[in-house]
RNA sequence: GUCCCCAUCGUCCAGAGGCCCAGGACGUGGCCCUUUCAAGGCCAAAACACGGGUUCGAAUCCCGUUGGGGACGCCA
């Protein structure tokens, strides 16, 4: 029930639609995208991932079919909103590289971007359904509808603004007027039903009895969501609305304002939320659920992407790892599937796992970088005559990273000069006292520094083993220590081939001073 | 309470009436590789919520039940 028949019936039927109706002509190179979408997210909070998912898939859409990415800030709460919020929101986006073709910082033809400096313009627009008798004052005080609605919850009974202003006469209005009454403006609901053709839920069908003169501008001038987003919808051309879910519910109301206006309707898509373990709408409580945190924590742009396209969408094919161009390849609004989606850290580790092994090396080097200058491990020379051997390191641990400060640990037994043996490591694997004179003979038998590899490490290991009649995996295990202080690391044999000759002999001559000491 | 949405392994998805005693991935268990830890390879356990229809045939269509989620603001 989420295929397009219902575009065909809808056009003949129904309203236009921005799809059909601002298709251009061939050859009209002042044509207008075929597909505009928006992500407008309300600055009273962080960008949390399931903002961010939304914010994919209209910028995945967007860019599959050539069309238009959108960036509009919903900041008509002033009390809840915040310029950092702002700021962080766009800051993810960033991060997650969805690049917007108009907004706040980019501009365009039609801002401004925030709802903040709209304010005049739905005003007008509330005005205007007035004049047309489709909208109404409204003297009621907040508080008396608060009252209200809280004694029928308390009788268990649904609410429904009771249209005291529906009717007002003339000198009931001049009285209000001559009080100074604050007003609010009211949409005029009428009897009926409104339904529309959802791209992943299909037929959607309400009845208007369910719905109430709701607030289209507040008695402090200010718009509610449901002026605003229709205004900026229809101002901006939005041809899809790709949203949450939690919006259909909303989406009768919008609906009737868009024929109030006599304004072609754009398609709706609503994707199912995610949700926490527990099945709850994700929220703080279930830990991180920010971006930005993420990103704290070492997880690659591309991994989230790729995590966050998969839930609760599917390619269709039996296929996880995908790069950012062939999600936008792939994507479609019919393989958004209209369930509810529980999000699972763990495979977002494994994602991050896969992203890590399949970049270049020199990708992942660039990426590591920050983290490790933060540590104190870096040093000038891995950008420049270290930079093919960091390069080397990088390849030899990031099988065993699952985010980026794993490397941190990791890759630390390279980057220092002296290894602290783990007390545990060294109690297990140095204790043997013929340990040093194998380890003696193993330093001769290693090969010179123009054929320090892996192989002849492996080789001249494997022939002291022989020669010292003790197992090679005595030796191998003295080895890491002696190399690593620890007891797991890299294969032993690329990690001495990485550290490079010079500083192995130190570490045997170290590990010779620890055996000849206890 | 009312309205709306949803319902396949623990989790994310595949499945458009016969291709399905249901396929892939994460996770889990085992085996292989192996000097450790990973990675990788192979194998395994694991699901169509329930009840009625429709049909020669239903995971797939319809109805109901149950369960989950969302919305019912002068929040967005």
């Amino acid at each position: 029930m989420r295929r397009f028949p219902a575009v065909a019936r809808r056009a003949k039927a129904g309203p236009r639609c921005w799809s059909r109706a601002s298709v251009g002509k061939p050859g009209d190179a002042r044509a207008l995208p075929v597909i505009r979408v928006r992500f407008a997210p309300s600055p009273t909070g962080y960008l949390h991932v399931g903002g961010a998912r939304t914010a994919l898939f209209n910028w995945l859409f967007a860019r599959r079919h050539g069309g238009a990415f959108i960036l509009r800030i919903e900041d008509t709460d002033a009390e809840r909103s915040s310029w950092d919020m702002v700021a962080g929101i766009v800051d993810g986006l960033r991060w997650l590289g969805l690049d917007w073709d108009e907004g706040p910082d980019t501009g365009g033809p039609h801002g401004p971007y925030f709802q903040s400096q709209r304010l005049d313009r739905y005003r007008a627009m509330a005005e205007r359904l007035v004049v047309d008798g489709l909208a109404y004052y409204c003297y009621c005080s907040p508080d008396r509808l608060k009252a209200k609605r809280d004694e029928a919850e308390q009788a268990g009974r649904a609410w429904k603004y009771d249209r005291a202003c529906c009717e007002l006469t003339p000198d009931r209005i001049a009285a209000f007027e001559a009080g100074a009454a604050p007003r609010a403006i009211r949409f005029r609901v009428p009897p009926g039903r409104t339904s529309f053709d959802d791209l992943v839920h299909g037929h959607i069908e309400f009845d208007h009895e369910h719905l109430e003169d709701f607030v289209l501008l507040r008695s402090d001038q200010h718009p509610t969501y449901q002026l605003s987003v229709v205004v900026d919808d229809i101002d901006m051309e939005i041809t899809h609305v790709v949203r949450g879910d939690d919006h259909i519910s909303n989406t009768p109301k919008q609906l009737l304002l868009y024929a109030a206006f006599r304004q072609p309707i754009p398609r709706f898509a609503h994707v199912p939320l995610i949700l926490g373990p527990d099945k709850k709408r994700l929220s703080k409580r279930h830990g991180a659920t920010s971006v930005t945190e993420y990103r704290r924590r070492g997880y690659l742009p591309e991994a989230m992407v790729n995590f966050l396209s998969l839930l609760g969408w599917s390619p269709g094919a039996d296929r996880e790892v995908f790069t950012r161009d062939e999600l936008v390849a792939a994507f479609t609004l019919e393989g958004i599937s209209g369930g509810n989606a529980v999000f699972n850290p763990e495979k977002l580790d494994w994602f991050n796992a896969q992203q890590m092994q399949r970049m270049p090396a020199a990708e992942l080097a660039g990426r590591l970088e920050p983290w490790l200058r933060e540590s104190g491990l870096w040093e000038d020379r891995y950008a420049t005559a270290d930079r093919a051997w960091l390069e080397r390191l990088v390849d030899l641990i990031r099988p065993r990273m699952k985010r980026l400060p794993d490397f941190l640990d990791q890759a630390r037994p390279f980057l220092v000069d002296t290894v602290e043996y783990d007390p545990a490591a060294g109690e297990k694997y140095l204790s043997d006292p013929t340990l040093a004179d194998h380890l003696r003979v193993l330093a001769d038998e290693l090969p010179p520094a123009d054929r320090f590899q892996p192989d002849q490490i492996e080789a001249a290991v494997r022939r002291t083993a022989e020669r010292r009649r003790v197992k090679a995996a005595t030796l191998i295990h003295a080895l890491r220590v002696a190399m690593t202080g620890r007891s797991v690391s890299p294969g032993i044999f690329d990690v001495l081939a990485v550290l490079g000759p010079d500083r192995v002999r130190d570490r045997l001559d170290r590990v010779h001073h620890f055996l000849a000491s206890s």
